[in-house]
RNA sequence: GCCGCGUUCGUCUAGAGGCCUAGGACGCCUCCCUUUCACGGAGGUAGCACGGGUUCGAAUCCCGUACGCGGUACCA
């Protein structure tokens, strides 16, 4: 690569950051990275009906929680500002006229119920697609049908109008994308694509190019759902007399129901389409990205444990694959178990306040009060038991209630599975036991047990899911003695009391 | 419909004509460890969409078919 590598994630802020477009910008960003290059982030709101408020925000947001910052962005100004559309809106229509004037474009005045007279005039004459195109726009109103004189009028009397690309009739566009080779498209396909609406802003695919170009772009990294609109925007570059950008199309990220990831097809089978909702959820920001760059990717040998720097350090775009890839949420949530337990019980313990924090109102007051009310130590020590019992904080808030209360009540089902006849009676040894065993601490504690079980001649397991769900109320949870200790003594006897009364 | 892109285990993928008896990972199953729950370890399950070529030889190259996905807006 001989210019500089700049590439840029430009999200419209019509909605909170999809999960796809976290992929896409982490792919931007891992390019970017490897090559030495710029990262930047620009804002594409050019749609007034759709933006929505707040979007913006959270992209930016969404982003650096996931560790991808951009070298240059709306709240990061560099030397190609500004990077919002909307701030840049008077480039636009200067470069829609020089098409114009170079006859490339054309102004179209015909209203919105016209063209679509003349969609169903032709849907009619048997044209299943009917396009505004070189044939059409010859009956229709515009700089190119309408006298010279005329078109002057209307522009003078500040008449809404739109500007057109004007796509010639007969002609092939081939690019080269990184990614899927040389694609070729035939412009009888493509239809005169509006460049400047009437509102005075500019579609996308003027913008784009106009932005792409401005701003130095090297490679243009995006979703595959462009693909079918690059043949535009390379006959954009070739009016302009730019050269353009390298394409690479990504492919998408699909749902397992099938098509792309969206929230009417992913919701419902408990797949987030927001990046925010993967924030709220506590996933591991590392184990996110790490899943996500292998969706669509892979460094060519064994390795699936890759850290952001591993994955600058070994991306490229080759290895990036065409198909594609459907969203595993049970490989994400391996990954978060990966990322979550290799950290310390102090980092499980600030990042579960943090949880707690936000999930407030779904947590019962006593265990909070109980929560609060313990030491750091007490509690880091809790998350040392059980790190590797759960996949992620989102789990540890539910999974460490019973170190600081006794369980309020038994599920039948656990109680089924496991208070068997015969449990009472071991149990009730068990407590007469340990209640005087001095200290009490795990060792003696499994010893005591290990004891017993041999005197009544019954496997350990006998023993122990009794015990387990009479002390928890859980058949799943942390090595038993080790959680004996640590509620001690005096609450170990009331809680078998209690369950043995109960079951 | 038309245009474009794609197609290796259920899923993510390795594989650039002989190294493929198709490798790894997630999932699932079994076993070991622990006579608990897990972690961990060892195995197992399962795939080149189909049909034609090209070639001494094809998962790899070509063509066709099927299927999937994307696009087909004054949305991005």
């Amino acid at each position: 690569m001989s210019s500089p590598v700049r590439v840029r994630f430009a999200p419209s802020p019509t909605g909170m950051l999809h999960i796809g477009g976290l992929r896409t910008a982490l792919f931007n960003y891992l390019f970017a990275k490897h090559h030495g290059g710029t990262f930047i982030l620009r804002i594409e709101d050019t749609d007034q009906n759709r933006y929505v408020e707040g979007a913006e925000a959270d992209i930016t947001t969404s982003l650096k929680w996931a560790g991808l910052p951009y070298d240059e962005g709306p709240d990061a100004p560099g030397a190609y500002g500004p990077y919002r559309q909307s701030e840049r809106s008077q480039l636009y229509r200067k470069y829609a006229e020089q098409l114009v004037e170079a006859g490339h474009a054309y102004y179209a005045f015909d209203t919105t119920e016209e063209i679509e007279a003349m969609r169903e005039r032709l849907i009619k004459s048997g044209n299943p697609s009917p396009k505004y195109d070189s044939i059409t726009r010859q009956s229709m109103k515009n700089s190119l049908t309408l006298p010279q004189e005329e078109v002057k009028r209307r522009l003078d009397a500040g008449e809404e109008h739109v500007i057109r690309l004007k796509v010639p009739r007969r002609d092939t566009v081939r690019f080269d994308d990184l990614i899927r080779g040389t694609v070729a498209f035939d412009t009888a396909g493509l239809d005169d694509q509006v460049l400047m609406k009437s509102d005075g802003l500019p579609t996308y695919h003027l913008a784009n190019v106009v932005d792409d170009h401005t701003m130095g772009i090297s490679h243009v990294i995006r979703g595959e759902e462009w693909l079918s609109s690059a043949p535009k925007h390379i006959l954009l570059y070739q009016y302009f007399g730019w050269e353009a950008p390298v394409m690479a199309h990504l492919p998408l990220i699909m749902s397992p129901a099938g098509g792309k990831l969206s929230k009417r097809n992913a919701e419902e089978l408990g797949i987030p389409v927001n990046v925010r909702q993967y924030i709220a959820g506590g996933y591991e920001p590392d184990a996110l990205i790490n899943f996500l760059a292998f969706l669509g990717w892979s460094p060519g040998d064994d390795r699936e444990i890759l850290s952001l720097d591993d994955l600058v350090r070994e991306f490229s775009l080759e290895r990036v694959s065409k198909a594609g890839a459907v969203f595993n949420m049970k490989k994400l949530l391996w990954y978060n178990e990966h990322y979550f337990r290799a950290q310390s019980p102090e980092r499980h313990l600030a990042s579960l306040k943090a949880w707690m924090a936000r999930h407030e109102d779904t947590l019962d007051a006593g265990f909070r009060a109980a929560f609060r009310a313990a030491s750091d130590a007490d509690n880091a020590a809790v998350m040392a038991l059980m790190a590797e019992r759960v996949s992620g904080v989102h789990e540890l808030a539910d999974n460490i209630r019973y170190f600081y209360q006794a369980p309020a009540a038994f599920d039948p089902a656990d109680v089924a599975k496991a208070w068997k006849p015969g449990s009472a009676e071991l149990v009730t040894a068990y407590r007469d036991r340990i209640a005087g065993i001095a200290p009490f601490e795990a060792q003696p504690l499994h010893d005591a047990l290990h004891a017993l079980a041999a005197e009544q001649g019954v496997g350990l397991g006998k023993l122990m899911q009794p015990l387990r769900l009479a002390l928890t109320g859980k058949t799943f949870g942390p090595d038993l003695f080790a959680f004996l200790q640590r509620i001690g003594r005096e609450e170990s006897l009331a809680r078998l009391a209690k369950a043995l009364a109960e079951l």
